[in-house]
DNA sequence: CTGAAAGCGCTTACAG
DNA sequence: CTGAAAGCGCTTACAG
């Protein structure tokens, strides 16, 4: 298959016997040039089928108008909300995006990180894998790159943060328990905080000292992997333990919904014997029964917050690095999980 | 915030005191540069920090190895599990990959086929909008570029085209069906035929036809929007008929999961009374109780196979346009909700 | 083994 | 109002 040779400004300047730089110009509405002229190359451009190759611009301009999006997972589907605010947000500004996965591999992310701006990304988009420690590479960017981080942040990174307003959501979903009545919430973490995790914890901490109510160590659950089967695995935990809990505030949905799959198996009553309440709104949070309560996050205005922010500071460069932190509000949304009947 | 000036191959060639053309062969790893040189190049570049500017190297040579992807909906577990197979593969074969949204609207997917061209992209990886209609945007783009289509394909196309096995794997799923001893399946499928519903409707068909099971119109349901409340409709209606099915094949599995909230609901036992079996083993189909039988659709493979099959038409550019299809093999995952007691 | 020069397609000061 | 020319950073025939 043999590529169609492209229509260029020379040979749209041949054919007009105008000079490259005059059609340049009348192609880019440039005021010196005659409206005569303009509809004259104009109409031949549109003729022709002309586009202008934007590699060639980028090139001379310094500019690529790509931005650089890295994320741990993209089939999350919290990532993927973020993704369509990106990709959306991005499209009407003129942009394109180029994702990477990093697998929650620091290797590979710094790999990305590289390859992205030797690629002339103008700007990048991290949400930061995992145990990201070393903090270095990203800061090499940041002396080259705009960079914006989202999501899964680090305070140690001075740059632009958007994210979500973990400690609250957590507070406000605790004390949602609290609220309906429960007395004993149990909650199940992240074993080596990460930001969010940290974040979600100090809200749980929170909500219990604010209602004076007792924290217990015993019914502070940690996983390595915080997912619907270790869920399950800590519920069943739970229900072993003499003083058992009447509440369970899992930091993901997925870890929620193990929790329900393993009080439905033992018959434990949901929400009456023991409410749960989960984190993220995701699809599986209506499809589990009963329907989950959970935190709703707008993935998509954090990708659109992050990408206005970026494009700012692509188009208007300060000499200073931006450290701004836009926290995003949350959503509670009650459901069956923890209506009180 | 100020980019840090790049260092270039100027900079090194007159720190170096050697020409330009030097320094590259000497990068590059030329035949013709002596092992000193080379050696004394790749240490100051080393050194320095340089990284060659990808986008003056991909404009010159005309390639910018860059590929790019049009899908209609990048949420959809299914496309991104996709996604992630068309992003290892094109990292491990040393191309970027540029992601965009159609979201099944057929003028966004024009534009976004000419902006990728425009851009230079090397080849496109496309999954059709819904209701692609004029298939005239995507001839013109095979005139001018290696193309691959994947999971939304249209046979009036000819490329090479990445599809799974509409048709076999729905066969298989009715037949099984057929084999635990039901006799009147009913179907949910799409209202206007896209590409895989008319596939998966005719293997269902031909599953009753070879099991000499007579077809009753009044179970072969269709909706526009095959979602899961639209399934949860659709079971309702079966569930009010005189002559109810004993079993329900969904062509997706939010429809599957639909129909077993709706079964749930009403106490009709799953799948005893009615057995359902769902399509695409989304992460849904093990919340929702009884787990839900459906067909796994190994999508990172599709993404994979695709990326392999363009990087080829990019790499081997043929005078003819080549059309083969190739048809990835799903698996039929026997759980709950069809096991037969 | 190394270098000078052309050129990829475009924009933009500079000149007229 | 229009054009000739330089240059973005790189590669690669051509010459020596």
């Amino acid at each position: 298959m043999q590529k169609k040779p492209t229509v260029t400004l020379k040979e749209l300047s041949q054919k007009l016997e105008l000079s490259i730089s005059t059609v340049s110009r009348a192609l880019n509405d440039h005021p010196d040039i005659s409206r005569s002229t303009k509809d004259r190359v104009q109409k031949l451009a549109k003729a022709l089928d002309y586009s202008p190759n934007l590699f060639a611009k980028g090139f001379r301009s310094h500019s690529t108008h790509i931005l650089g999006v890295i994320v741990p997972n993209i089939s999350h589907y919290f990532t993927s909300t973020i993704l369509k605010g990106i990709l959306d947000e991005a499209e009407t500004s003129g942009y394109r995006v180029i994702i990477s996965e990093s697998k929650n591999n620091e290797t590979k992310q710094t790999e990305m990180l590289k390859t992205m701006t030797q690629f002339g990304v103008d700007g990048i988009l991290i949400a930061l894998a995992r145990k990201t420690s070393s903090i270095n590479d990203v800061l090499q960017i940041l002396k080259r790159l705009p960079l914006v981080m989202f999501d899964k942040v680090s305070d140690k990174i001075p740059c632009t943060q958007v994210i979500i307003d973990d400690e609250e959501a957590a507070f406000n979903a605790v004390e949602h328990l609290i609220n309906i009545g429960k007395k004993r919430i149990a909650i199940i973490k992240e074993t080596e905080n990460s930001f969010n995790s940290e974040k979600r914890f100090l809200g749980y901490l929170r909500a219990l000292k604010e209602h004076n109510m007792p924290i217990d160590d015993k019914i502070i659950l940690s996983t390595e992997d915080i997912s619907l089967t270790n869920g399950r695995r800590l519920t069943n935990l739970l229900l072993s333990m003499k003083k058992r809990p009447d509440a369970i505030f899992a930091i993901t949905d997925n870890a929620g919904i193990g929790a329900i799959k393993a009080l439905n198996k033992f018959k434990v009553k949901v929400p009456e014997e023991i409410a749960v309440v989960g984190f993220s709104n995701s699809l599986g949070s209506t499809i589990i029964q009963p329907a989950l309560t959970t935190v709703d996050q707008p993935g998509s205005k954090i990708g659109r917050t992050a990408v206005k922010y970026l494009i700012e500071e692509i188009e208007n460069p300060k000499k200073d690095i931006v450290t701004k932190t836009i926290t995003v509000k949350t959503n509670l949304i009650v459901r069956d999980s923890s209506f009180k009947a």
